[in-house]
DNA sequence: AAGTTGGTCAACCGCAGGTGC
DNA sequence: CGCACCTGCGGTTGACCAACT
């Protein structure tokens, strides 16, 4: 026997969300909050839908600090960074794009980036014989297990970057942009950093960009 | 004007992992 | 430890609209 169902597929509504139906989910989430419980927040709204739709219409659509459309070209060559990467783990590309959730990034990625990356790259690869990780999209990889990204030196040593990182080429770009605690953070969620503690960051330490020596293979990404 | 095609995006589905009992 | 429940995630679908034929 199989799991139960999450909720009464007979008894819920579906579809395209109604302003009514928007206007009771934003008003019980601002004044109580989720409580931890979706599966229960419907019947407490006072809404015929499922749980897990309530809570994709709210992280998706109805939540205060969410942007919609409108992407930056550094909010562009962020995703393909990290795209490059990780692949497509939309949820942690969207964390570090404030305002944008996973599956805004996830649209944004199939219906436009994706074909924006690819012409670059085109036009790149017809000008250079040169490659860089921005004109070197993976062809197709839809799952994580297929990541696998060649190291490349280029990637932490080509590019003449903000002060301090100057030797990190396109991380010490993000460097300028994002500051030290950011991108700690991010190179270690991302993998990158064989060991947070030993960089002795946050305990008052010296923090050191990370070099080829400290950072992981990307073959050896988590 | 009508039909077709392609792009966009909200929403759904099913699975994996975390957590509490 | 095993189970059930819940959340979060990534892939996919389908409705809608605009451009094109």
């Amino acid at each position: 026997m199989g799991r139960a169902p999450c909720c009464d597929k007979a008894n819920v509504k579906r579809g395209p969300w109604s302003p009514d139906e928007d206007m009771l989910l934003r008003n019980y989430v601002e004044k109580h909050g989720t409580g931890g419980n979706w599966i229960a927040l419907p019947s407490k709204a006072g809404l015929k839908r499922c749980g897990k739709s309530c809570r994709l219409r709210w992280l998706n659509y109805l939540r205060p600090d969410i942007k919609h459309g409108g992407y930056t070209e550094e909010e562009d060559n962020l995703i393909c960074t990290i795209y490059k990467n990780i692949g497509s783990r939309w949820s942690v590309i969207a964390s570090h794009l404030p305002g944008r959730t996973d599956n805004d990034v996830k649209n944004y990625w199939n219906t436009k980036l994706k074909k924006k990356m690819m012409a670059r790259d085109q036009s790149a690869s017809s000008t250079t014989t040169t490659t860089t990780p921005e004109s070197s999209l993976p062809s197709d990889h839809t799952t994580q297990t297929s990541l696998k990204v060649e190291p490349s030196e280029e990637y932490y040593s080509t590019g003449t970057s903000s002060a301090g990182h100057e030797n990190n080429g396109m991380i010490g770009n993000y460097w300028s942009e994002y500051g030290d605690g950011e991108m700690e953070a991010m190179l270690f969620e991302l993998g990158f950093l064989r060991s947070y503690e030993t960089q002795e960051v946050g305990d008052g330490g010296p923090w050191l960009p990370p070099t080829l020596s400290n950072l992981w293979e990307f073959s050896d990404l988590p």
